[in-house]
DNA sequence: TATGAAAGTTTTAAATA
DNA sequence: TATTTAAAACTTTCATA
């Protein structure tokens, strides 16, 4: 799945990544290119799957997002049928922004994202009646220390 | 720190989260309203900080980016010495996607993003070479199963 | 809130290195 | 093959009704 990128593609994705409201010829100054070939080259990467979206990145506490937790999950279920059901459950709510399927004893990690603890337990009785788990431990968050979607190119 | 928000803004936010490459005249269509009116709420949200940023995202694994681990962190120290250095490098740390500080007996957890296992421990030897941490899980995500930056609206 | 005009941006196409 | 130039289509921004 790797996609062969230069130095260039690597430096417009840097700018991307950090101001995603640049126009062209600000990028294009920025990485000591031209216009056409920065839309040309975005296009490129926007159509090999390497630039996958676009957004805005709002503030959560903000908007009365004030709990976050990271919650560690262990099944004894292993079977496929379970497994499509507990990614189901997952993505249909959008509380939770994360999930992982783990190496190791820990099977899943999620981070879940609530307006405050009540909303969390609902979240939580609501998971557990839907799909069997056998432990889950939730880590509260008490503070965001650093928060990037941008990759280290 | 809460910011009041109407109807009309929440559904404003909630499409500039899923899409935000959309023009004005879009979102003003999505949401049933125009140009005008869409265009003064999204500025007054960007001036409030309730948009923080817009950004492109990237495909992860495309770009060779392969290990993805959580990093449960224990620590002895917690006088503010400490934990300045402990900030300071992790805001140091590209690789560091997220951070933040938990409520029990784990007392970080990190979301760390790197090209493959060696660049994981490359980054680990750092970090405990440059604060003291008392005991340091790491749980490597086989298969991210979700993965959105919006909040549920 | 709506209209519309000015400034700026994206996108395509043709010409050039 | 990739870049520059140029021009059309579209968007943002802002003044005015």
């Amino acid at each position: 799945m790797a996609v062969r990128i230069d130095d260039l593609d690597r430096k417009i994705l840097v700018e991307l990544q950090a101001d995603g409201g640049q126009s062209l010829d600000d990028i294009a100054k920025s990485v000591g290119s031209s216009k056409t070939p920065v839309w040309n080259r975005i296009r490129k990467m926007r159509d090999a799957g390497v630039i996958k979206h676009q957004t805005y990145l709002l503030d959560a506490e903000a908007l009365g997002f004030e709990a976050c937790f990271f919650v560690l999950i262990r099944t004894s279920e292993h079977d496929a049928s379970w497994q499509q059901a507990f990614l189901k459950a997952l993505q249909d709510r959008p509380e939770v922004q994360e999930a992982h399927r783990l190496a190791g004893d820990i099977d899943y990690i999620l981070k879940v994202r609530v307006k405050n603890a009540r909303a969390y337990d609902t979240f939580y009785q609501a998971l557990i009646s839907e799909v069997k788990v056998h432990n889950v431990t939730a880590l509260l968050s008490m503070e965001e220390i650093k928060s990037t979607t941008s990759l280290p190119l």
